[in-house]
Formats: C-alpha cells, sequence, structure tokens
DNA sequence: CACCATGTTCCTTG
DNA sequence: CCAAGGAACATGGT
C-alpha cells in the first residue's frame, strides 16, 4: 500500500494505537528486511524500548522510540516496499505467512508484513537525507521545482518518480497528477513551461491531499492477516465498496473512457513501469 | 507458461 | 562527477 497518502494514512491510524507501548519481544523471521542493520543490533536495541512518536516522510514511517535506562530516544525507520503492511494483531492470533517482523507489545504483536520483501524496517535513517522536499509543504514551491526539472531530459512521468525530486510520489500518483494538470506524461521534464510548473505543482498537492481524506474518512480495516484494508490496498478486495471506484481516474484504466473527454485511456511505458494517460487531454 | 504488479538499489554505459 | 537505462530483488495474481 506504498505511496504518501497510503503512508500518512497508516501513520496517522498506527500513532495512538502504538503511543507507550513497549516492546518485550523481537522476532525477526526475514532479516532481509532490516538491511543493512544486523539481527543482533536490531535486537537488542528494539527490546525494552518504547513507542513515543509515528511521523511520515516521503514513503518512509519514522518512528521515534525511547529507552528508560539509559534515557535515550532513537528513530526506527520503515517502509513498505510494494506489498508491506504494518498493524496491530491480538497474540492469540496465527501470523501472516510472510510476517517479517514481529515485536510483541504484550496482549498484541505488532506486525510487519510483506509478501515480496522489499520493505524495510531499520536503525539505519541514512535514506531520509536523499529525499526531496515534501509536496503538502509550502517548502515544496514552483521555482525550486522548475529548478530541479530543468536538468533533466528524461520525461516528466519518469522524474516525479524520483524521490530525491519530491518525495513520496510513486507510479500510481505520478499518473494521476499528470492527467489532472493536462500534461503528457512523454514530456521531458526539461520542457515544461513556467506555468505547465505550477500547474503541476497544484496537480500533484491535490491529488495527495485529496487520496489522504478519502483514506482518513472511509473505515479502513489495518487489522488481521489478509483482511482487506478497502482503500487502501491497491486491487479491489472482496466487499470494498463503491465509492473506492472513482478514486483514480486513470490508473490502471487503459480501455477505459476519459473521466474528461470520454475517448479511451491508455498504457504506455516507460522506464519499465506503466504509465495512464488520455492522449486528447494529455496532448503535446 | 506468459505477463503484470503500489518500490528502491545496484551496476553499467555514455 | 553525473544522467540514464536496465536488471535485480521475491512472490503472487490473472
Amino acid at each position: 500500500m506504498p505511496e504518501l497518502p497510503e503512508v500518512e494514512v497508516l501513520a496517522r491510524h498506527l500513532g495512538p494505537l502504538l503511543e507507550n507501548k513497549t516492546v518485550r519481544e523481537v522476532s525477526v523471521r526475514r532479516p532481509k528486511v532490516l538491511r543493512p542493520t544486523s539481527l543482533r543490533k536490531f535486537t537488542q536495541t528494539l527490546r525494552g524500548s518504547r513507542f513515543a512518536g509515528l511521523s511520515r516522510r516521503g514513503k518512509y514511517l519514522v518512528f521515534t522510540m525511547r529507552t528508560a535506562r539509559p534515557a535515550r530516544s532513537f528513530t526506527l525507520l520503515g517502509h513498505l516496499g510494494m506489498t508491506g503492511r504494518m498493524y496491530l494483531l491480538p497474540v492469540n492470533r496465527q501470523l501472516p505467512k510472510h510476517a517479517a517482523v514481529v515485536l510483541n507489545l504484550g496482549r498484541e504483536n505488532f506486525v510487519f508484513e510483506d509478501t515480496r520483501y522489499f520493505g524495510r524496517l531499520t536503525l539505519d535513517v541514512r535514506a531520509l537525507e536523499k529525499l526531496g522536499p515534501e509536496p503538502l509543504a509550502e517548502a515544496f514551491d514552483a521555482k525550486q521545482f522548475g529548478q530541479a526539472l530543468k536538468r533533466s531530459r528524461q520525461p516528466i512521468k519518469v522524474k516525479l518518480l524520483d524521490q530525491s525530486l519530491v518525495a513520496g510520489v510513486g507510479n500510481i500518483y505520478a499518473s494521476e497528477a499528470l492527467f489532472r494538470a493536462g500534461i503528457s506524461p512523454r514530456l521531458a521534464a526539461r520542457r515544461l513551461k513556467v506555468e505547465q510548473i505550477q500547474t503541476l505543482r497544484r496537480a500533484l498537492r491535490e491529488v495527495l491531499a485529496e487520496a489522504i481524506d478519502c483514506g482518513s474518512t472511509v473505515p479502513l480495516n489495518f487489522s488481521g492477516a489478509g483482511a482487506p484494508d478497502g482503500l487502501f490496498y491497491f486491487g479491489r478486495a472482496p466487499g470494498v465498496p463503491d465509492y473506492y471506484e472513482e478514486r483514480l481516474r486513470v490508473y490502471d484504466r487503459a480501455g477505459h473512457p476519459c473521466p474528461e473527454c470520454g475517448s479511451g485511456i491508455k498504457r504506455l511505458v516507460q522506464a519499465a513501469r506503466s504509465t495512464y494517460y488520455c492522449s486528447r487531454c494529455q496532448a503535446g
């Protein structure tokens, strides 16, 4: 469930549930997700610490942890990769097949499940240094955005996935933002005009903010192994209501009519990833 | 069997 | 040094 809006909604959901809970036992079933932290260091550091805060940066979950004696705080960094999930599970419930890390908090376990194991849960925070501005913050201004785009010959769609340019945009919202801005995904980044840069900046912010709002107002079910989390797990789970349908306007909708002009949505491959767009609304 | 999938990192080439 | 392209990672769905 991994782009900025999904991570933001998860952080808001999980933060209060974890607050002040102490890690009693640490069980790592896939040490690979700790990379580059060693299993020993991870286990020794986490055991006995408590959750003191949770925030988001780009697609990363930033857990603030505290220890009692000696009184100290440190950061635990999480990334969901393509298929990661994090949730609390009563201890009597069976762990999912692909539980990568399980932190026992007493009556419940904090589970990091990840089918493909592309995600991470680590003590190494260096990844944060490489991130560009938060698209929803004021620091994300059109001037700086434009400067960064000017240096690239890559198609704008590909550039939007560059986390050092803007943090948190992924394959779904890159297509959605370009559609909203009426800009062709093939346009070279350096060819965007000043007005297009402003339009794209606004479209990005709107698309991301609306997705967060949508995820915050819909009853989500993050708990339970394999349980649908409704809106935020891409690929419809059975029982997910219809309002989910209207949320994405072009992503994964090749062949469907464009919601603006009715012509067929097209699929294109760029940098080995699918891009969806309307060739009529996004000309040039 | 084929191809596709919400992401990042590493390696190579220019 | 940098930009860009491609493979790799690992598992499951269609």
